[in-house]
DNA sequence: AAAATACTGTTGCAATTGCAACAATTTTAC
DNA sequence: GTAAAATTGTTGCAATTGCAACAGTATTTT
């Protein structure tokens, strides 16, 4: 399917490195599980992961957490995006990191003149495009009704993106359950319902459509 | 709170007309309650409304729908940004529509020359990184559990939204209920209950939060 | 202004779901 | 390599939710 398009895809490494000086980006180093801090007063800042994974999260008034969306390697996130109206929202690293943060209007400004920021903003777009289908899967799925339901999507959409009616599960069943938003055992429960009417194996962690 | 950025916001009239010249759109009337046809072979179409009013709708395979979002004047879709893994997705319009279909990879084109091109690249982003607000929004009333936290919090943000205790439902309740993916009569019963808890009041489609 | 359509408000009942609690297993951290 | 932490798997039970089926109001349509 969609190959993720990366913020600095197609962009030369020695046009890339002037673009950021001319930008006055800032580089820091983050190690695993720590808050990465990019909101600083209101200027409209992107943070770019240059290397290492990190999780948009949502800590909500109960203390519950909520993994918004997972992020690699070439991906962004800005609070030009995200909104803060219910609960807390934090970037939080999952392995040690770099990240770059580079503030957009400079950015924009800088395409006037430059080749080089015009790539880079066509790839801003294009991250940001598939930012918005996942969280449309991701709405598609939780408007579902239906834990039973809400499974058999989840399972067949994997399918379609690995071509195959057998995947393996990136999520821990404890993941999924909270990506669904759906208690876990009761999921637990379901899951064990759908082997038991004979539409899925699951051999640890490796599922299998049957219909 | 945020104004809604519109994908010819900061242009003049004339730029605007010399850009879309160039770009050779093309532009379409529909009626009100129509499908508007836009994904043409796999060309990277951008439609832009720019007069009435649209609606993202899916209807899953039992035929239920589900408004995924509301688009005014001004207001832009794209495959670009719609997946279509899940049951099927149309623009439909709920007003009568004129609506100008772009190809992206002329605009990013055009914007190596046109200063005007890179103002609309930037209402672009703008109008995405608006999008994904809204679809977080949305994600995040999905995923709080009982209908009667979903109703709470949905009036807190509209609450804060205004600016104030009290607003006007934008929905009818039928519609709330699918935007809340939760069964209506349900919410009604809870609507009821926290009217006799006296956590809201609730005199014809205006609430108020009273705590 | 009548008819048709859509929305509101309500209820009993059955099905689904969440919660709590636990043991067993696996993974991570020191 | 062992202790600690996290994940998996299971269950009874209570609470929440969805469904079906109404009657009563609004709102469009012709």
């Amino acid at each position: 399917m969609l190959e993720k398009p990366r913020i600095y895809q197609n962009i030369e490494q020695k046009n890339l490195k002037k673009l950021l000086n001319s930008l006055q980006s800032n580089t820091l180093f983050y190690k695993n599980n720590q808050t990465i801090a990019y909101s600083i007063g209101n200027r409209e800042i992107i943070g770019i992961i240059e290397e290492g994974k990190a999780n948009l999260v949502r800590f909500d008034y109960d203390g519950k957490r909520t993994i918004l969306e997972e992020m690699n390697e070439g991906d962004i996130f800005s609070d030009l995006f995200i909104s803060t109206d219910n609960g807390e929202l934090s970037v939080i690293s999952t392995t040690d990191c770099k990240v770059t943060f580079i503030e957009y209007p400079e950015l924009i400004e800088e395409a006037k003149k430059s080749h080089t920021a015009l790539l880079v903003i066509n790839n801003l777009i294009q991250l940001m495009a598939n930012k918005l289908v996942k969280r449309n899967e991701r709405i598609e799925l939780l408007t579902t009704r239906s834990i039973r339901n809400k499974l058999l999507n989840y399972f067949e959409l994997q399918a379609k993106k690995n071509n195959s009616k057998s995947f393996n599960l990136e999520y821990s069943y404890t993941d999924l359950a909270d990506y669904l938003s759906v208690d876990r055992s009761a999921m637990m429960r379901e899951l064990k319902n759908l082997k038991d009417d004979n539409l899925i194996t699951d051999t640890n962690k490796k599922i299998t459509i049957l219909y």
